[in-house]
RNA sequence: GGCCCCUUCGUCUAAUCGGUUAGGACACCAGCCUUUCAAGCUGGCAGCAGGGGUUCAAAUCCCCUAGGGGUCACCA
């Protein structure tokens, strides 16, 4: 048999590091075992599920790589792919519960349930149906359907006996059935509740594993329930551990950064948060941390994903994110940096092949200092602008001081000596130009480098000059030595 | 509150069947390198939640306690 696995986002909200932690071990396992990806899109929460949403969550795992063998944007011989649009099975499955009495109509509007709920807990009591409409005749049922504005249905959930959930991760969960009220399997608007669609889709769609956060595990024992009742295979079951915020509480917004768009916009790159999202939960064993997508293939397991949840954290991701933009081919961060360049205004939409040779040098030099494309896009503004600008505190300190004017009249006069303007030469100038001022060389430098950068720290300063050219590096220690006399 | 899950350095984790000076990575600190800042290299700091058992031997097996998380929705 075929390994089948399925990712199943609602569209109420972005993509989240959790979901994709979830995707990427349904991702892996799926690819690992030689199975298909589902990309199923639970959309029965009418309220709060747009399309906006459902966007961006396929472009998040688009620009992850994470592709999906059946889905939307694809299809597939088990589709629809879309939960709003299975409705005629749902029904299909609800109505053979009501004939067999293993479901009933309820009656009891919400504000009647939320009063039960709230007596039960000024009793000490859990929250649960009291079972009212359960044994209605079907007179009285007819009766309430012509009265009643709306109702749900339920199931009838044995009260004897045990569920167990056989999970990959956490061996056997044992639960009393006795611990289930008759929870609701179709809302009042015609739509089948989460467990009931999740588990009718699972089996309808050949899923053989069910790859989900833990959150999940106490829902399992009804979704096993609802199979049971209506004679469909229940699925293998893995729950991988939760990912919490460092406040060790779960993800919300008010955490910073957490959704796939954020991590992109920040300059991230998809490997790093591959790779990030991979070691959380999860190890090959060993010492092996920085992976490729293909290793992480070959080597992943669910029997090696743990069972703790685990804390996210940030520095770990950027330390790979560095990793990876040094070590990327300079060509693929130049092509990457552009958006981050463009959205700094510091080049336009369109460039020649000349400026994409120029952007990939200006990269090259610039990334070896930074941890995101937003920081090289940062740390280039002097490559392309003569507006960047001045750390007011490094000018006072470098041209503020006595002799500095003179220090740059006369690097002035020896940059404008070499010919050709190239590595080798300049040093050899400025090496000359140190011994014959009785100067460390660090007293030409740090000056030349504010004058041309606006920074003392920042790449090699020999090839910022080749990279900006001679005419460029003479007009900006010019400017300096303007600075120079007001400092 | 009931039920369920979990617990190795600050964080992510490793440790085939019980025997390890409990290993690695990030972060942090120091040194080296260096024409700045990084990177890189070397070294350092730091952990088996607590208590009972079982055993010649426990991070590892069992029990209890504590702590954390999840779930009990007409959300998924």
């Amino acid at each position: 048999m075929t390994v089948r696995v399925r990712f199943a986002p609602s569209p109420t909200g972005e993509l989240h590091i959790g979901g994709v932690r979830t995707a990427l071990f349904n991702w892996l396992f799926a690819r690992n075992q030689g199975g298909k990806m589902i990309l199923r899109i639970d959309d029965t929460d009418q309220q709060r599920s747009s399309d906006k949403f459902l966007q961006t969550i396929l472009d998040s795992m688009e620009w992850l790589g994470l592709d999906w063998d059946e889905g939307p944007r694809k299809d597939g011989e088990f589709g629809p792919y879309f939960q709003t649009q299975r409705l005629p099975i749902y029904q299909e499955e609800v109505q053979k519960l009501l004939d067999s009495g293993k479901a009933y109509y309820c009656f009891c509007s919400a504000e009647e349930l939320a009063k039960q709920k709230e007596r039960n807990a000024q009793k000490g009591l859990p929250p649960r149906y009291s079972g009212a409409c359960r044994n209605l005749s079907p007179q009285e049922i007819e009766e309430k359907k012509k009265t009643c504005r709306s109702f749900v249905i339920r199931l009838r959930v044995p009260e004897e006996g045990v569920t167990v959930v056989n999970d990959l991760i956490r061996g056997r969960v044992t639960f009393e059935n006795k611990i289930f009220d008759d929870f609701i399997i179709v809302k009042s608007d015609g739509f089948p509740t989460y467990n009931f669609a999740s588990a009718i889709d699972d089996a309808k769609m050949k899923i053989t594993h069910v790859i989900r956060a833990e959150e999940h595990l106490s829902n399992t024992p009804r979704q096993q329930i609802i199979c049971r009742q209506l004679g469909i295979p229940i699925p293998v079951y893995a729950h991988v551990p939760m990912i919490l915020a460092p406040d060790h509480s779960k993800l919300s917004k008010r955490h910073g950064a957490t959704s796939v768009q954020e991590y992109r916009d920040m300059g991230i790159l998809p490997e790093a948060l591959i790779n990030y999202l991979a070691l959380l939960g999860w190890s090959p064993g060993g010492d092996r941390e920085i992976m490729t997508i293909e290793e992480m293939i070959s080597l992943f397991s669910l029997e090696k994903v743990g069972k703790n949840a685990s804390i996210y954290d940030l520095k770990k991701l950027t330390w790979l994110n560095s990793h990876y933009l040094r070590t990327k081919e300079k060509s693929i961060i130049g092509e990457m940096a552009v958006p981050f360049l463009q959205k700094k205004k510091l080049i336009s939409g369109v460039q020649t092949e000349e400026d994409r040779k120029y952007i990939e040098k200006v990269v090259d030099l610039v990334r070896e200092k930074v941890k995101t494309l937003q920081e090289i896009a940062d740390a280039s503004e002097f490559f392309f602008s003569e507006n960047f600008p001045y750390d007011q505190a490094e000018v006072a300190k470098h041209f503020g001081r006595e002799g500095a004017e003179l220090v740059i009249k006369e690097i002035i006069k020896a940059l404008q000596e070499v010919e050709p303007f190239q590595k080798e030469t300049i040093n050899l100038k400025l090496k000359n130009l140190g011994k014959s001022l009785n100067l460390p060389l660090s007293k030409i430098n740090i000056p030349a480098r504010l004058a041309l950068t606006g920074r003392t720290m920042g790449p090699e300063l020999l090839e910022i000059m080749v990279l900006l050219g001679k005419e460029k590096v003479i007009e900006r220690l010019k400017k300096a030595e303007a600075l120079c006399q007001k400092a």
